[in-house]
DNA sequence: AAATTCTCCTGAAGGC
DNA sequence: TGCCTTCAGGAGAATT
């Protein structure tokens, strides 16, 4: 399930050989993704790839043809690079193609996306609405705090909330929370500000720690079944249920909420 | 406005 | 061993 660490580690391993390309070809087998693949798409063949950048888990690709290409992981994409000519394999969806490679989408639940956007990209209707990049200069303690007032929900939702922030998917979401020692079924509108700016700075610690992870692994988008996974970071409470708190000892629980499977302790998190 | 539910899909895991 | 059932999960859309 990528989640923004991932996302950021496939944009730096499919940089380098795509960016200043000439796209030659757009082959898609399968459009059957989130959304139709529209025809749109091959806008980009013969247009060279300017610019490739990542907005909360959307990758995008600038192209000197008037517009970009979108392509969203959903929870099961991965990209790789395909250099060896070897054949697509079973849910590889669709290839961009350029002089020195392939670059190869592959996605079993066919969750992801891949359009085309007319700039500005920022007024898309995909994009308009997300909130600040966890890794940028907008995102704070301060922020997080104001939007939450009067809010009744449970924080952990409230910070998956795209409009609030991006790119916090569950498994950090339960990370960060346990680092800030606030429970996750916490309502949004009572944490403190202080609390508040601990949970920011964990979510930034917790991201940058796995984009880090992530680095190690870059060789493995080449000729590969493509991104890993997770990422082997040292999860704290995630998947740990009964397993004993690295801080305190007692069992981590899992409850749902949300519809979302959560960890936490219950003796560290308040 | 905010919160909740539904939806897409397949692989993995669990039950028997 | 193998078949059947259940479930997770990103995030937009629909609904309350």
């Amino acid at each position: 399930m990528p989640e923004l660490p991932e996302v950021e580690t496939t944009l730096r391993g499919i940089s380098p050989w795509l960016q200043d390309q000439t796209l030659r070809a757009v082959e898609v087998r399968e459009p059957r993704l989130r959304w139709p693949v529209p025809e749109a798409v091959q806008g980009a063949v013969g247009a060279r790839i300017t610019g490739l950048r990542r907005r909360a888990k959307y990758l995008l690709l600038d192209t000197d043809a008037g517009g970009e290409l979108l392509v969203h992981l959903g929870m099961s994409g991965s990209l790789r690079v395909v250099t060896d000519g070897a054949p697509p394999r079973k849910h590889d969806h669709f290839d961009l193609v350029t002089d020195r490679a392939v670059i190869r989408y592959n996605d079993p639940r066919r969750f992801g996306a891949f359009l085309w956007v007319t700039p500005p990209s920022e007024t898309h209707e995909l994009l308009r609405h997300l909130g600040p990049e966890p890794l940028g200069e907008a995102f704070d303690g301060e922020g997080l705090y104001t939007r939450s007032r009067g809010r009744r929900g449970a924080v952990k939702n409230f910070i998956m909330d795209g409009r609030v922030v991006v790119g916090v998917g569950n498994i950090y979401a339960s990370e960060a929370l346990f680092m800030a020692g606030i429970h996750p079924a916490r309502a949004a509108g009572r944490v403190s500000l202080e609390r508040y700016r601990s949970l920011a700075a964990a979510i930034r610690e917790v991201l940058q720690r796995a984009i880090a992870q992530g680095g190690t692994t870059l060789r493995d988008y080449v000729n590969s079944d493509g991104a890993p996974g997770y990422f082997a970071l040292d999860l704290q409470v995630y998947g740990r249920e009964s397993k004993a708190c690295f801080q305190c000892g007692a069992p981590v629980r899992q409850k749902v909420i949300g519809q979302r499977s959560s960890f936490y302790c219950a003796r560290c998190q308040r």
